[in-house]
DNA sequence: TTGTATGCGTTATCAA
DNA sequence: TTGATAACGCATACAA
């Protein structure tokens, strides 16, 4: 029994003057007699009146709320681009509606399917492919969009991501540094992101003189509930004088210096190993990982704010930015070697 | 310049037919010629109508949005609480308006005032304190209304919880189990959660016949980075004899075995440590850590699913349930001795 | 200073 | 079988 909330309407029958007066009053508007606007307002914190905000919205039509689709919800980074973004659209007033896709195709369709509907103002996405087509319809309604962590050139939005090949480049080339020669790469799957990651790893080894070794380069298929990568990386240490490995996430990093233990290999001082994303897990492991610092509350921040400017102004922007958040290594005891000291952040 | 959607308008105009024969041969309504039906829906097709979700919204007064207050999205039980929220959702036809509280009363009341103006359906709700009053008049407005994790005794509504008081009794008689007999406690705040683990500790305690000792008791104020309570674990470590710690956090308990490491303890042969929440860390750490697992995802499917209940039957419910979700203890190797055997899960 | 009328996009009711 | 009209709650242009 949904008691009915008290409107305008109602406010200005018991005090015998229309709404529109009422609603004048509520906005404090000159042209409204002090009297009666000081009995409207004293009526409405009486009753606790709030407006209603779905006719707001369609009178004004916009609903001071944008659609998030994010991969997954249980997740350091995506976690810290949520918040990000929720910061954000809260010091602007917006409201965010959630949708994790858990890299579910269906999923991802279905929500930009809700969002076509003028629900939002504005959409947050992630890109992950096959979704091309409805995202193509998101553009032709003038929705506005921002992509984030991953986007397709193709489509003319706002972009904020990091620099996954400079990022992949600059991690493996800190194996270099510290002496490391025969580099392994280990990704979790074929995504763009890693496939960026590992041209930056490509890119090291070439620049160093090294020859790219296919079998020292293996993307995992596990997907088991830790996603550590434990049976792949094991292959890959099986590799006769592997002396460091970049893993494209500090999960895998992980399995890696797991995997070191039980085959006996020191950690720096045979093999470094380097992960990516820098999430609590390696800054508490032993020994400490080093990574790759990937600032999700930094994108979340951009990404809302390029989206809520571009939602305030409407007119179709010429110049849409590709933001790139910097990233940088973070050296821990998992590479300290050679010359190097760890930092133990 | 935002171009404006189609409407069941344009399509009667162009039809030359009303709006309401648009709408009714959208909704395949058996009353209208078979014909016009055909081309309104070609049309529909052809210019991809959708309708207005604000409209309908103010035409049938429901969102089919809740909003979801939740004291931190990255973190691995509240991010499962949300991905099971969501998941029910989804599969109902409801989105989620997701506002991040930080455990930040202002934010926590911003987020209930944004709820009341009628921009969703219902809420769900973990109580933190100190915002009865809003939560009050949100009750009075007869807003549909689930507690999660936490709950105020004093408000009717349902609520989703763990027993906490039994979720540490379990663990802290697991501990005594394999043998410890001088066992400390640390609480990462003094919430309502750990208050209660406490006095499932204290009880297991006792019921051995251990006097229960106040300085193997301590909450941490840590607030650093990772809040692993390394000071104040450090200090509990300092008291002579002590044999076992029930941490409420897995964090806290990683904390406890990196400093174990540092004093030359070795776990579990001579310290028992059990942690709580069976978060992906605790799987990883070496030694692996036992714990008390806390069904995130459970728990946030069945807050969904009675809200939306709630939600769809409207007459106020006589009997307000408080659903428990079983937790049980998680052996591994942390507390792996005596006649007990470590599961590595 | 206040009231009336209109529109936002849709569905439902009533009339034709 | 279809159309006109009201209603949802609000803001605003226009009339008084």
């Amino acid at each position: 029994m949904k008691k009915k909330p008290i409107t305008i309407l109602d406010i200005g029958e018991e005090l015998n003057i229309s709404a529109s007066t009422v609603s004048r009053a509520l906005a404090d508007s000159s042209l409204v007699n002090s009297e009666t606007k000081k009995k409207v307002v004293e009526l409405a914190k009486k009753y606790n009146y709030q407006p209603n905000f779905t006719a707001l919205s369609l009178q004004s039509n916009s609903t001071k709320t944008i659609g998030v689709l994010i991969p997954n919800v249980v997740h350091e980074f995506f976690g810290l681009v949520l918040r990000g973004v929720e910061d954000h659209c809260h010091s602007s007033g917006y409201s965010c509606i959630v949708y994790p896709t858990n890299e579910d195709p269906d999923r991802e369709i279905s929500g930009i399917k809700a969002l076509m509907t003028g629900r939002v103002d504005g959409v947050l996405l992630s890109f992950r492919g096959k979704t091309n087509l409805h995202i193509k319809q998101l553009i032709e309604r003038n929705i506005p969009l921002v992509f984030f962590d991953t986007a397709d050139e193709s489509f003319a939005t706002h972009r904020v991501l990091i620099d996954d090949k400079k990022a992949g480049y600059l991690a493996t080339k800190h194996l270099i540094e510290v002496g490391s020669k025969k580099i392994g790469f280990i990704g979790g799957s074929e995504n763009i992101n890693n496939q960026l990651r590992l041209e930056g790893y490509k890119q090291a080894v070439s620049e160093a003189g090294i020859t790219i070794d296919p079998q020292l380069i293996v993307y995992s298929l596990d997907k088991s509930q830790d996603e550590m990568g434990l049976e792949d990386s094991e292959k890959l240490l099986s590799v006769k004088g592997i002396d460091g490995i970049f893993a494209t996430t500090d999960m895998f990093a992980v399995g890696v210096l797991k995997n070191l233990k039980k085959i006996n290999l020191k950690c720096p001082e045979d093999i470094a190993v380097i992960g990516f994303s820098n999430w609590a897990i390696s800054r508490v492991y032993e020994p400490s990982l080093s990574t790759v610092e990937q600032p999700g509350y930094e994108m979340g921040i951009k990404a809302a704010e390029l989206l809520i400017d571009q939602i305030k102004n409407p007119e179709t922007p010429s110049d849409f930015k590709t933001v790139l958040i910097p990233t940088e290594v973070i050296v821990r005891t998992s590479t300290a070697r050679g010359n190097n000291v760890a930092h133990s952040t």
